[in-house]
DNA sequence: AAGTGGTCTAGACCACGCC
DNA sequence: GCGTGGTCTAGACCACTTT
């Protein structure tokens, strides 16, 4: 393990404030020369951790003014995937996430869609069976399955944090997401997954299946996600 | 118009020169110091300019090697399809364009999708409808639009280079795509586009509302996407 | 050993937002 | 006018890759 860099620490320091509340949404960090006294440090370093902060979504750089921080939860930016509470449409939407069980260990499906180490073959999964509603409407199947590790053990016996997977990873294990491999299609509902929709067999579904990157090496999340589109599109997947 | 930062024309210089084949997918650029001394600047500059690239998704950083150039085109928000019988995706397609028709100027379709300005509206915008195949089986149709201005007045009547519309404006107008909003969902296959992908009536298809963001102000390229994703799933490229 | 990019220092001036 | 972030200089040492 390569020691942590200087700027590292500043941008986990900073990253673990916002999300603990420390400088809430809408709040100003510290000024860079702020920061360079509390870290002992040049602009430079400074600098390339508040970068790093904004490229994880965290803040927005107002010239003239500070570092806004625009969220306390991580979300990539461009190159990233988002939560489910930013994919429905408009914000204003009210959107809910149900469990259809409780999270469990299991054996992986097979065949699976995404090929497994053997590490992750021989270690089991965590199954998680959410829905997700916008307005009360369910809009969102969602499948997701957690190689076990002695990290994600914890998983199974402590509630999620907020009721989010990736928050529970990040705050509580330091696995932040990195990046997404996503492959799209459409097809028709199934008559299980009609009857949770509420559409008519057939309907066309979106369906999509993620291998999110990790900040673990070699720690994916896979996920398999049903789409009802009929009242509600999927926004910004990238 | 503020001035052209340093490091900006640095980037420009160098895209320019990786769009036109000085430095093709696989080669290095000049190293850093080989840089400041051609533009005559220091390293934090030059390195500003590779970040941006790197952004861009032209290059990659290798550390004691130098800076591996990993394609001549922006690829962001690009799609591409991935076989059933593919593994890892890594399996690439033929893929092949053609023109429904040629661009044409035309009114906006009403109603728009997405709100137009003013001046979009006014202008009208030119039409381009193309289908897309993989391995010669058609998969996507796609309808793009174009405001019309000065700049892209030319695409009318200029073949596009290498058929790409973006490269075209990325490289003869200096319009490069930014960042994209899109908004997707399963929908039945009308008739036509049954005919079109010979398929059933009723397939389900996958459905891209896109709005392109430009270097551009105010410039926006438009494109509603539909996919056959029955053989080939669809993939974002990141 | 030599060359590369990665990190970092200790300054400087400029452009923007706010009072 | 003052503080902020944006750009830039001219160095330094370190870590990685190749020869």
């Amino acid at each position: 393990m390569t020691r942590l860099r200087h700027y590292q620490q500043i941008h986990h320091t900073l990253k673990q404030e916002i999300q603990q509340g420390v400088y809430p949404t809408g709040s100003l960090l510290p000024s860079e020369n702020e920061l360079c006294a509390t870290f002992q440090t040049t602009r430079m370093t400074v600098r390339q951790a508040l970068n790093e902060l904004v490229r994880d979504g965290f803040i927005e750089r107002r010239h003239g003014k500070g570092s806004l921080v625009t969220s306390t939860r991580p979300s990539l930016g461009l190159l990233s995937f988002r939560g489910f509470s930013d994919v429905v449409g408009n914000t204003s939407h009210q959107v809910r996430t149900t469990f259809l069980n409780p999270p469990a260990p299991a054996d992986w499906p097979a065949p699976f869609v995404y090929p497994l180490s053997a590490d992750e073959q021989q270690a089991g999964c965590i199954a998680i069976n959410r829905l997700r509603y916008a307005d009360d409407v369910p809009v969102m199947l969602e499948h997701t399955f957690v190689p076990i590790q002695n990290a994600t053990a914890s998983l199974l016996t402590e509630p999620f944090l907020d009721g989010s997977l990736f928050r529970t990873l990040s705050v509580r294990h330091q696995i932040d997401i990195r990046n997404l491999e996503q492959s799209l299609r459409a097809v028709a509902a199934r008559p299980e997954q009609a009857t949770i929709f509420g559409c008519r067999r057939n309907t066309p579904l979106l369906y999509i299946e993620r291998r999110y990157l990790t900040s673990l090496p070699d720690f994916y999340v896979y996920s398999l996600l049903y789409c009802h589109t009929e009242q509600y599109a999927i926004s910004n997947i990238l």
